[in-house]
DNA sequence: TCGCGAAGTGGCAGCCACTGCCACATGGCC
DNA sequence: GGCCATGTGGCAGTGGCTGCCACTTCGCGA
């Protein structure tokens, strides 16, 4: 990786922290682009072309999160079977959610209330589905899996969901896991697999 | 209800459908609110009175749908078992959605293609599943069913986008109950209410 | 090591969604 | 018929976001 590519990336962290505590701080609204770019030291132009949208900036922390928990099922096995990939998965997020943890439940507070970033926040975890969904159906294997695949993506993003929620809203003081097992033990049983350990 | 309120009903209305027009004969981008409120004959001021956002005077359609849909599961008697209330919300939305035809498709078609309107697609989705969960809590009895209404509540709208997605997607030819009827008997058997007729 | 092309930065002008404020008009009611 | 509440519309302004273009800086091959 070359001197630009790293002073890059270096650049982004900041914007994406210089951005979180101004939000924090005064709020998401109250905020505006320019004084993020100021406080970054770097013109407005550039900060846009890092980030295409303000929300993205409160929400690439999360993104980031769930994108990697893509790539931990991905590298699974592919004869794994799909309860023991998606319990790996889910095992994933919970963990670094929870080690995140003032952070996370900051980004989800500013997002819910802000009707701009808690749309483009279910935009994103709708996204998300999706391609969750792909990677399942992969696993099972054969087009008629399609559906099933789906089902089983949306279970497991409501588990995801429920469970974090809850433990937010908790500020962070709940047994996030006790709420994930409870979850899954209520979807077994149906013919869309469910994570299991 | 006085001749005022009349005339505010119609004149949301007409503001909806000229939208509409607008959208589809020119892209959702490319359509500012000021053209929209001139095609009206309102002010633009007068526009964003009744609608908050360009993104909601696209939606506004869909999103009625839903909430009749939430009405029509109201509307069933107390001590009706749970799916049996579900299947007449889902057969609801299915109807409808079926009858509203070119229209649901082109808001659709044009909600996913635009990233402002897809999230707050997302958004309004997300909210309408809270609201169901609620409902259904409260039909299943007491606080400990509330795990299992977001659960259920999140699978009856599972089942209703992948419905709804693949109709639309083959442009209102598919048969929609086909995949919802293969979809509600893959979720059978769970510790979960799923809808059944 | 030097210089050149590629790639990143930033300023400027401008569009448009959206808002607060205030003057005006128009139903509803006594 | 006149008064009050409520709806309408214009105006000025904020800020997110974009296209364009000039400038700088990095990386690489001669």
């Amino acid at each position: 990786m070359g001197l630009r590519e790293t002073k890059m990336e270096r650049t982004r962290q900041l914007l994406a922290d210089t951005a979180f505590e101004l939000f924090t701080a005064q709020g998401f609204a109250a905020t505006t682009m320019e004084q993020i770019a100021a406080a970054a030291e770097v013109g407005p132009r550039t900060l846009y072309r890092y980030y295409a949208t303000k929300e993205a900036l409160l929400l690439t922390f999360v993104e980031q999160r769930l994108d990697e928990a893509l790539d931990v099922l991905r590298a699974q096995p592919p004869d794994m079977p799909v309860p023991e990939a998606l319990y790996k998965l889910l095992d994933y997020v919970l963990r670094t959610v929870a080690e995140s943890g003032d952070r996370i439940i900051a980004v989800y507070e500013l997002a819910w209330r802000t009707p701009s970033a808690r749309a483009q926040l279910s935009d994103n975890t709708s996204r998300w589905r999706g391609e969750l969904a792909t990677e399942i159906a992969r696993r099972m294997g054969g087009r008629s899996a399609e559906l099933a695949a789906t089902l089983a993506s949306a279970n497991t993003m409501t588990v995801i969901e429920v469970s974090v929620r809850t433990w937010v809203e908790s500020g962070g003081r709940s047994n996030m896991r006790r709420i994930t097992h409870r979850a899954l033990e209520l979807l077994r049983g149906s013919g869309v697999p469910v994570a299991t350990p």
